[in-house]
DNA sequence: ACGGGCGGGACCGCCCGTTAAT
DNA sequence: ATTAACGGGCGGTCCCGCCCGT
């Protein structure tokens, strides 16, 4: 569902694939829904403690280097998953916000807060970086931190358009040049 | 279906909106999917003709000139649709982009043609910006431009989950930020 | 569905029956609703000209005349049903209303304007009966028809819960005690 | 269920309304239609010992008075339910033949006995009557039991197809023209 | 006695696409 | 070129009943 998106994939596929019957699906969930809002919420914990926290809440990394393995960290991600013979899936979170929010509100929120927590995460380490000087000292971290996952989620649709995914890759640099001191 | 996304939007449902028979539709395009691919080049077409070239290969605006008025524009676009009711729509065609890349490679494939055609567009001014020395005189025009097309990507994705157009009008400051000399 | 109730049938069986795809019905009828919507006006239609107008508008018949025709009419009809194997029943509209009243306001309606379009037209025959001196003088003719058509369903719900058609043969007797002069 | 008909209420929400979980519901009942059997016999035995035997079997009660009385509690229970919101739910038990009786013999034999016994304790009251001169001599106490048996379930199929409680008020009064010497 | 979970099947509605005939 | 009608299949959802463990 991830990968080929909300629409595309019925109950009935996934119950397949989970060696689940219907009535036990709808036994656990309410609908295709909230199993989406499930889905998401699941998915946001793991990718901050196994990505965001071990990255950006790292103390003894300073924040453009934080940044640069978190784009090295993602970029291999989406290699290794094109490389495995899959396609260039994009994010997660961003794939159900483009997809959903136009006319499900509750997912639209749900994604929303994931983009909120994911920037606070970022501005903690920007902050740092105000803090220690490796960063500009004019650098507003709140707002650099939505601008730098602006950015990510902007190169994830062009990587995912392209199919390419070293889009990525590029993340670190462009933060380089609008953050450092 | 720019609004609501390609799954979500029948062939039924569009031939009633324009008063056409379905089978009047299926004699002028072969499949949804063309109708798609249709749309996104006309879509293309319009909006490099109104919205792109009249701001990027104006010469007698400066680069930054431009993406500042481009930003202005585009947020104030988001902004009316919203006024008018709307839900924050984003980018046509990193809509489809995401929706459909993984499982369509005909409108993966003229998305990021799309894509391709504004970056070289973006790039001619970026170019124009380093040759007055209006922009940083070690810029590459081309990644450059891509970097843009993916801010604005990027700050469309969060557009559209916050259901704030706002976040636009941020594109320029950054831009300057990346850029400016 | 006259025989096993709305909710008891399906859209699915029907078609079958009816040797039509599923598509093909809800190319004609938006809903399982609509057509019983329709399935109502047409046998309402058919129902008033085959048994209702050539009885009770016949001014040639008495109007005790006319309402021994019906009753031994209607009961020879269900006895037939029976005989052919099938159970008694009922009303075709007052089983929609008992069934779908509560939750149905457009089937509810469509069934009451049925019942009160019965009662008008017995009423018409009552009132001719007045005016020949056959009924009671102190009669009124539109609350006697609705009487006569409460009389009739009810010797229907019981006929159907006992299964013995020969409660409609009753009506007349009824009716003559109630109305005759 | 009462209300919206056997079909259209589920058992789970049946448990979910009793605070029950499924598998005790079926512990208890081995099936919905073990359920509704339970329901009717309480229901009759309720309806029986506080509304029936309480005016029809009162020896010190006319007949008419008896049916009068009736008949006004009947309209008052009718216009609370609807004064409290509800919609005009019919008589139980024939709401149940009307929707089950031509495809559940168990529930059309059990609502039969029902009707069978109300005629029998209405019947004892006309018997009465008839007895004291208050009612034609030549009057058949059973069938003229039965008689207004099918007026009140008439009557009752008629105020829950046009909404209106009201016609349950009018059975004193045809049954006076009915039964009075 | 009770209850969380499961299961197979059926529900109504709609999908995209086609056909035959104008 | 246009249309009404059709078709096969699947969409999400909910159904009743049962299982096995507590």
């Amino acid at each position: 569902m991830y990968q080929r998106g909300y629409e595309a994939v019925g109950v009935a596929e996934l119950c397949v694939a989970a060696d689940v019957k219907k009535g036990s699906f709808y036994h656990f969930f309410d609908s295709k829904q909230a199993l989406a809002l499930a889905m998401l919420e699941r998915a946001w914990e793991r990718t901050r403690d196994r990505l965001f926290l071990p990255i950006f809440a790292d103390a003894d990394l300073g924040a453009l280097e934080a940044i640069e393995r978190y784009s090295s960290t993602l970029a291999a991600h989406l290699v290794g998953i094109v490389n495995a013979g899959g396609p260039v899936v994009g994010c997660r979170f961003g794939n159900f916000a483009v997809e959903l929010a136009s006319h499900d509100h509750l997912i639209r929120a749900q994604v929303a807060a994931v983009f909120d927590a994911m920037a606070a995460i970022v501005a903690e380490a920007l902050d740092r970086g105000v803090s220690t000087g490796e960063l500009r000292s004019d650098l507003d971290p709140e707002a650099a931190a939505v601008e730098f996952v602006a950015l990510m989620e902007g190169r994830m649709v062009l990587a995912k358009a392209s199919g390419d995914p070293a889009h990525l890759a590029t993340l670190a640099a462009t933060a380089r040049r609008l953050f450092e001191a």
